[in-house]
Order: C-alpha cells, then structure tokens, then sequence
DNA sequence: AACAGTCTCAACCGCGTATCC
DNA sequence: TGGATACGCGGTTGAGACTGT
C-alpha cells in the first residue's frame, strides 16, 4: 500500500500535504504516544492530538485508532449469539447506521459491526443469490436466521452457568431470554408495557403457525413463503452438527441449496 | 510444500454536518 | 451570515491470515 500517498481535499488534507503525513497501519510506539496524550488531555480535539502529540498522523487516523482499537472499554473476540441477534434486528430497524447501532453493543465499534455485517450477512445473501436488502433475504433472516439464534441463546444459557451477557438491551435469566422492548418494538408489541419481554413470546411469533398467519395477513403466501415456514419450524432440518457457529448452523449447503431453489422459483 | 482463492479487519477516503470566528 | 475548520459516519480498500487443492 502506498502509505504516503497525497490527498487533495481542501480542508484537513491541505495540511496533511504539508507535514507529509504518515499512513497505514500504527506502531506500537505510536499507540503508546497516542495512548499517553489521551491520557492527560482526553479524547476529542483530534487535530490537536495530531499536531501536538508529535504523531505524524492525521486528526482523522488518531481518532480512528483510538475509537476503534485503543480505547480501555474495546471488546475483543468472537460477536456473541446474543450481539449477533441485536445486530439483525437493529439494522432491519435501522439500516446501515453503524454508529447507532454499535451504542446498542457495549465494547463493539461501528467499524467492527460493519465489518461483521459485510463478511457475514453479506455473505449469506451472496450464496442465497439474492440481494441483502431483498424481502426475500430480509424474511429469511426474520424467520429463519433470527429464531435460531434465539433458540440457541436459551439453549445455552440452559447448558452453562457462564457470566451474564454485558449487552444491556437482552439478557439471560434462567433459561430464557429477556430482551428491552424499546429495541426490539416490534418483537415486544404483545407485551402490553412491561419492561421488558419474554422470548418465549418471541419465539412463538416465529412458529410455523404464526409465519402462515403472518402470511395470511400481510398477502397471499408465495410459494417461497410456505415452503419456508414448512421447513423453518422444524429443528432438524437447521440443524446440522453441534459447535459451529449459529450461522453455520442454520445456512448449511444443503438448506442454502433448498433456499435459492424457493427464491428463484419466484421470478 | 507451494500456490491460488477466500476471508477478515484495520485503516483510509469522501461527504455531510456541526462548530467556530 | 458565510467561510473555514473539525468531527463523525458510511463505504471501500488492501495486506495478511487462513483454507483448500
């Protein structure tokens, strides 16, 4: 990569011209230097990081840094089912609103939740060959992807005692699944006011039975619709194997294969 | 072991908005 | 009020890691 390479913007990258700016991935002596000024003067300002920290950086790549990699609070490894279920179902609520997304997900930054979404979500659409933002990939993930996750979080809270999960909007007590309501409305209509709903309910919007009555309700179901709620409430059919993970779990080949047949039969 | 293809994720870019003067 | 500057967001890129042949 070409990490000197100029910008001709106006603004900041003027400057940037001017005091040859480095680019590319940080070292470890410029993390300390970074760490050790936001340490004494804070975040924000980040020209001012830039220009007197003695980093050759600009404000932009310092900010970058420590939001998305520096910062104390910076949760590292694996999205866990349950942050994966929030991020479902706030991008179908929100769309591509990274940053608002990521407040819902304590320690995870936008930059990581759009990586997550690109290689992983994008990916299933991919091998669906439908496009992401498809009624189709978006009923899919509704009736199939998201109450397998649900499944699987009260199946593991049942088989682990393991600690409590730092996401604040869904928790899990005694094998079931609580998730905040104000997040999730649309899951938690039923539950007439209380703070909080049960996924057990939640759940049971995704039964077979419901997906017909959703169906029935919204236009006549298609034949994608029903064979997908014959197959999507059953068990066996999704899943495959023990310890993948939950995406592997339900998009196995063979129900991908299933899928894009049900798909194209619709054109 | 070597190579090719794929995946992951840190970092960059451009643009829109907020703030300052 | 308007221009300059700073900040934040979403989209994109590409190097390195990983996987399959």
């Amino acid at each position: 990569m070409d990490v000197y390479k100029r910008s001709f913007r106006y603004d900041t990258s003027k400057r940037e011209e001017e005091m040859d700016v480095r680019k590319g991935p940080w070292t470890e002596e410029e993390d300390s230097v970074l760490k050790a000024y936001v340490n004494i003067h804070g975040e924000g300002r980040w020209n001012s990081v830039a220009r007197y920290s003695g980093l050759r950086r600009s404000g932009k790549s310092c900010r970058l840094r420590w939001l998305n990699y520096m910062r104390p609070e910076i949760k590292r490894g694996n999205i866990s089912l349950e942050e994966q279920l929030l991020i479902l179902e706030l991008h179908s609520r929100w769309g591509n609103r990274w940053s608002k997304i990521a407040q819902h997900l304590p320690g995870r930054t936008d930059n990581e939740i759009k990586n997550y979404w690109r290689t992983r979500v994008q990916k299933q659409a991919r091998q669906l060959k439908c496009d992401v933002n498809s009624k189709q990939f978006k009923d899919a993930m509704r009736y199939v992807w998201i109450p397998r996750l649900i499944e699987r979080i009260r199946a593991s809270s049942q088989s682990t005692s393991g600690p409590p999960s730092t996401i604040t909007s869904i928790t899990i007590e005694s094998g079931s699944v609580q998730v905040d309501p104000s997040l999730l409305p649309e899951l938690s209509r039923t539950s007439s006011g209380s703070q909080v709903s049960s996924v057990t309910g939640l759940t049971d919007c995704y039964n077979p039975q419901s997906v017909s009555n959703y169906q029935n309700n919204t236009r006549n179901g298609s034949g994608f619709e029903n064979a997908a709620a014959e197959t999507w409430g059953r068990d066996d059919v999704w899943l495959v194997g023990g310890g993948e993970s939950s995406m592997e779990t339900v998009w196995n080949e063979e129900n991908i294969w299933f899928l894009q047949q049900q798909l194209h039969d619709e054109f």
